[in-house]
DNA sequence: GTCGCGACTTGAACTTTGTGCAAGTCCTCC
DNA sequence: GGAGGACTTGCACAAAGTTCAAGTCGCGAC
């Protein structure tokens, strides 16, 4: 029997479990270490550095992803099902795009990803390249839609951390938000229907319009119609 | 006359600079401070801190866009014009993107942004919350587009600071993803085709591809057909 | 069994960086 | 010319990433 050891498996999962309650800035060393029993720098025998352990966990996330079958439902529901997979995802684990913009992410688990991905719209009837940029415009579309959710997490932790006043803070982010949108005339026309959870509520059901259109402006390029 | 003094203007003009030529990690307060012949803390009586500044220096950065005018060009054009600039934008400063994960901007210099695209998407005939939604299905394509490249920049930035074996250990990372690939059947099929540049040569058409697309799906949503 | 070696861990220490603070300097207005 | 506010500075501290030399543990060879 191995003594009770790290393994590089285990320290990856555990910081997924920090980088979602604490954020990518909020993942240090000392508390990782803490989390696993472990001295802060025992992690370096098995991670290279902290960059390098950002992109294992960002890419262990992809994971979580179920693939669905294209034959059995059809390319379109398949697609839109990995979309939705996708999606969720990202906003579980609010820190993965913002860290895709800093890291370069590959690996087993978004290769599967991706490779799934490439089977849906091959199976619609995508050809080589053309695969390729289907699958590319709705994941680039996707991962830009969860910014604004990242985003939000971010700032309500930084506010929760900064003392008792998030809410107040909050509110003066809005107003200093709706005061600067009031001069300019078409979000003024939109500030009057604006309530505060604006940023919060409206991303879901644009986001499934943006996604069934996008797919549409894809059906129509397919040759058989 | 007044004395020479800092101003908030030129503290984010600067970090504008620095943070183009070193990227999110690479701006601190002392070299920000060097380059404004000033000491660090000085930035501290005009910006609240750093958070504050990369904020006030992700609105700023929006102003650089250029807003078509849909009277003139009609809507597609100006539709596929102002999500052009806001693609090369976002590749001239490949901080922003990230930073919009960690930071919610908003500012004068968005909101002349959006309130323009909305302009163009009521011209072209979508009405209230509609307009919204086709001004955002674009917007986060557009910006889920340059996560890429922004990583990709990080990612040479990083090895070029971490000594001159920047050529090599790039290669290595490229070979590590190359041998993930060879996993996955549909990966396999394109690694035969890959070059190096795939990740710098491929996005431009791709995102081409996927903007007249996304336009496409749009113009179907429009009741005059 | 014990010796040795490689796998793994530890604690101390160094460095970089954000930021608060008290003291300073400069300008303007009375 | 003095008072007060606008702005700047240097010092100092704390948080966090990382290195390193010195451990400790366990297994296989003799």
């Amino acid at each position: 029997m191995p003594r009770d050891t790290l393994t590089t498996d285990r320290i990856v999962r555990t910081a997924i479990e920090l980088l979602d309650a604490e954020g990518l800035e909020g993942l240090n060393m000392r508390s990782l270490g803490e989390r696993l029993g472990a001295a802060a720098t025992a992690v370096y025998w098995h991670v290279k550095n902290k960059d390098n352990l950002v992109m294992l966990a960002g890419d262990e996330v992809w994971n979580e992803i179920e693939l669905p079958d294209p034959e059995t439902t059809g390319w379109r529901t398949a697609a839109t099902a990995m979309a939705h997979g996708l999606y969720e995802m990202a906003v579980r684990h609010p820190w993965l795009v913002p860290a895709m913009g800093v890291h370069l992410m590959y690996g087993p688990g978004k290769s599967r990803h991706d490779d799934h991905g490439l089977a849906i719209y091959e199976k619609a009837g995508f050809v080589g390249a053309d695969a390729d940029r289907a699958l590319a415009t709705v994941f680039m579309f996707v991962l830009g839609s969860t910014l604004g959710e990242s985003a939000t997490v971010a700032l309500t932790r930084r506010l929760r951390k900064d003392g008792g006043d998030a809410e107040e803070q909050l509110r003066d982010t809005m107003a200093k938000t709706g005061e600067i949108a009031m001069r300019f005339p078409r979000l003024r026309a939109r500030g009057e229907t604006f309530t505060e959870n604006d940023y919060g509520a409206a991303p879901d059901k644009s986001f499934e319009y943006g996604l069934q259109v996008i797919l549409d402006g894809l059906e129509a390029q397919l040759p058989g119609r």
